[in-house]
DNA sequence: AATATAACTTAACGCTGTTAACCATGCTTT
DNA sequence: AAAGCATGGTTAACAGCGTTAAGTTATATT
């Protein structure tokens, strides 16, 4: 295995293990055996190794909700096979899920848009998904590709407020992810207006 | 103006124009014509001057949605209005909204929780909205208060996902907002299920 | 054999949060 | 009035940070 490699596995491990805050470039030299200015011949610069965990772990959401894509189901039960697997995804993997959103895109204009390439095909899978339930009247939307974002908007939000811990603790966290998802399937399907 | 106050205006206006990352107790201490280690007389640490500055943006937040609260519209209205100032909120004021999402509540078990009373005070709002909602079978939730919750994340996600610069850039931003916001009310009105 | 290139090093710069020790001012108690 | 003490400030220093520049050493190419 190369030196890029092990710089990646140990800062992926000293991300998940100790947190954002915590990562040095320093401290991923000591561990993998190398002077800290080493880093700089595999990596432009801390941001750019961060990209380069941020991309994998894309990758690995990416690879979980294709999983769940085999299926010949309706629209509806795909829509909450993915929005299963992608809140399972965040609860079971949380630093995993948080490196995925740790950078801010404006702040990286530099890096070529490629890179997220794969996070855009996982939206156009969405749309796809939201399209076919649009044609069968089952869903209620304007624009199949704009509600894929607010679909993943609306599940990262809930994603988020239990691994940051800010979930009222009255509230326990599995319900309140089944009760959300339920919610926001609800808000996709077509309905009556009530009386 | 004590000192103290001087602080926390100035790192507030820090914060806003430059952003979190760049933010030091020395900068700050500049800027108020002070030596850095004078602000550890009035704040324990870095966190806890940010945590002053969380606080006092959540009661902004707060002020903002409960002038929403005066009216007596029906709780569709109602929880309409609440979702359009929240976004508004969000998006007029992104790096105060920012604020407080900066602190992971777990980093500082050490600090009071009535500091946070004031937020969970407006879930409390929203609970007491969707459960006026519930008695008059406009809703169709099984827990006000979770709900209120959910609604919040949601919420939080659309307004994150924009704040962030996250979204497509063929999505233009006041639609997705919008299109979000009916999906999400969408999600909590009664309905009759489609044929 | 000479040279280029790659992978690494050490030393250093200018930041960062935070602590320790010190100093002046003004209020309180003797 | 003298002594003591709390308050609000100071400077100097520590350890750690990202990053750059310059130097070294080994390997591959000509």
């Amino acid at each position: 295995m190369s030196l890029r490699d092990d710089i990646l596995v140990e800062s992926r491990d000293m991300l998940i293990k100790q947190g954002f805050g915590k990562v040095s470039m320093r401290k991923i030299a000591k561990k993998v055996n190398v002077s800290a200015t080493s880093i700089y011949l595999h990596f432009k610069n801390k941001d750019d190794l961060l990209l380069a965990l941020v991309e994998s772990s894309i990758e690995k959401l990416s690879d979980a909700l294709k999983d769940q894509m085999v299926s010949s189901d309706d629209p509806v039960a795909k829509l909450e096979k993915m929005a299963n697997s992608f809140l399972k995804f965040a609860i079971e993997n949380p630093q995993e899920y948080e490196i995925i959103y740790m950078v801010r895109h404006e702040e990286m204009p530099k890096y070529p848009k490629e890179k997220f390439e794969q996070i855009r095909k996982i939206y156009e899978m969405l749309a796809e998904i939201i399209r076919e339930g649009q044609e069968n009247k089952l869903f209620q939307v304007e624009d199949p590709l704009m509600s894929a974002y607010t679909l993943w908007a609306q599940l990262h939000g809930v994603a988020s407020v239990v691994i940051s811990k800010r979930l009222d603790t009255r509230i326990p966290s599995g319900e309140f992810m089944s009760q959300a998802k339920n919610h926001i399937i609800q808000g996709f399907i077509t309905q009556k207006t009530p009386v």
